[in-house]
DNA sequence: TAAAGTAGTTTATTTTATAAACCTAATAAA
DNA sequence: TTTATTAGGTTTATAAAATAAACTACTTTA
C-alpha cells in the first residue's frame, strides 16, 4: 500500500537541497544556505550526508580569494529522488 | 521558495495514518497497524501524538469482548494534511 | 487452569535534526 | 598596523523523534 520512503532524502533540508540541485548544473554552499533558510552548521552536516551516500558530489575551492563549496547531483542521486517521490505519491494521492 | 513541511505530518508513519484516515469513515488500531506494518508500539505513540495535535479522534470502546481504538481524522487534520501535501508540491515539482 | 494470543501502553534506546560554539582567513576600521 | 568584523564554513552539544523492547490486562484455547 504505502512504499517506503527512503529516510536521507525524508529530511526537509536534504530534500530542499536535492530538489535544488536537481534542477541546476551546481550550486555553491551560500546559495543553498541563502535559497533553504537553513543555518550553516546544519546544511553543512546535512551535505555531509547527502555526499556520503553519493547523492552530491562536493568540491572545495575559492571563488577570488574566499572559500567556495561546490555542490553537484549525481546519477545516484537522480535516481533516488526520483523513487522517493514516487513513493511519496502513495501516500499523497498524486497520480 | 520552498514552503515548510508540518513536522508532525513529515512522518512516514503519521503520514500513512492520516493518509488511510482521510479515505475512510474510520479505521481501528488493528487495521492500522496492518495496513502500515508498523509495530503496535509506535502505532500508539503516533496515533498520540496525532490526537494531541487535534488531527484525529480516538475512541477507546470494545468490539465483542476485546479492546478497540478507533481512529477518525478531524477538519483540522484534513486541513493540515491538505495544507502538507501543497507544500510538498514545492520540492517534488508536481503541479 | 495453564498456556498462548490479542490489543494495546509505557519505557528505554538509538537516531536525527538543529543550533551554538568554534575555527580560519579576508576585509574594513581606528 | 593592530584590531574588529565579516565570510565561509566545521565540529560539538543538545533537544526532539522514531522505534523497539518490555510490560499490562484481558481473552481464548487446549
Amino acid at each position: 500500500m504505502f512504499k517506503s520512503l527512503n529516510p536521507l532524502l525524508h529530511s526537509e533540508l536534504r530534500l530542499a537541497v536535492v530538489s535544488i540541485l536537481v534542477g541546476v548544473e551546481s550550486a555553491d554552499f551560500v546559495f543553498l544556505r541563502e535559497q533553504t533558510g537553513a543555518s550553516a552548521g546544519n546544511l553543512s552536516v546535512q551535505i555531509d550526508k547527502l555526499q556520503k551516500a553519493g547523492y552530491i558530489t562536493v568540491e572545495k575551492g575559492f571563488k577570488g580569494k574566499m572559500p567556495c563549496t561546490t555542490c553537484r547531483i549525481t546519477e545516484q542521486g537522480i535516481a533516488a529522488f526520483e523513487e522517493y517521490v514516487e513513493s511519496l505519491k502513495s501516500y499523497i494521492g498524486v497520480r
